[in-house]
DNA sequence: GATACTGTACTAATTAAATTAGTACACTTT
DNA sequence: AAAGTGTACTAATTTAATTAGTACAGTATC
């Protein structure tokens, strides 16, 4: 379900949590699918149980899913996620889009990376 | 020239690193300004004179910053400037739009963001 | 040449955060 | 009761950032 990138330095926790919210937000875990336990996450991916523990712990306090004492972890609904995603990156674009514009780019130049790194996905 | 935010997680020499770019982008330090020297910007920082030395070789490796022994750290030609961070933060720009392509919004979606949260400095 | 700056390189010690290890307890299902 | 689940907690370990300290080379000035 996962596999992690140890060229890449960011904590183990936020991968987990970043490769769930994308499996989530694509429709792969579909709303109430149960998540594999914390322990057999950690199993499958060789790692402490802990880190597990703390990806769940923070994407339950994010809203990504839901936890039931004694049943398990569980997707939150389909609305709730995609709302949250993109609102994450909103934010995200909102503070590049600042920075953009502290170098002076003018929104039209702004619109024109857009338009010219999108090719061919207008119509998916 | 520069403070420290200690709430930031971030490593101080990014921190630096970061101030310094924008300082030097916007024109406060002008071409060929000599920089602090490695241990006088640490004494008034607070800081180590590695963690200096550190954001200095870094700002040198991405071309903000030429060095000359013996002589001191000094700021690149402008021109070089705002291309190097032009071409930053369109990196970044376009990181964030994959993203939010995967979650399904379409370029117009994206690009009224930009527009709904930029008021007032079109004409600047 | 001597002095006092500058940059740069290097090793070792310390600090802080992530991760691991291990245990314990509560809830659910069978 | 047994076997699964989540959750909380403390302690040890690992890793990266930071500090500490030293050394050496180039520049400028006297």
């Amino acid at each position: 379900m996962i596999s992690l990138n140890f060229k890449d330095k960011r904590p183990i926790y936020e991968q987990v949590m970043d490769r769930l919210k994308e499996l989530m937000v694509v429709g792969a875990l579909p709303e109430n699918t149960q998540l594999p336990s914390v322990r057999s996450m950690a199993v499958e991916l060789s790692i402490n149980p802990n880190t597990i523990q703390r990806a769940y712990g923070e994407l339950e306090r994010q809203g990504y899913i839901y936890s039931i004492k004694g049943k398990g972890n569980f997707v939150a609904e389909n609305e709730r996620l995609r709302d949250l995603k993109i609102d994450e990156v909103k934010e995200k674009l909102i503070e590049v889009i600042e920075e953009a514009r502290k170098l002076g780019l003018r929104d039209e130049e702004i619109i024109s990376v857009i338009r010219q790194h999108g090719e061919g996905r207008e119509r998916a």
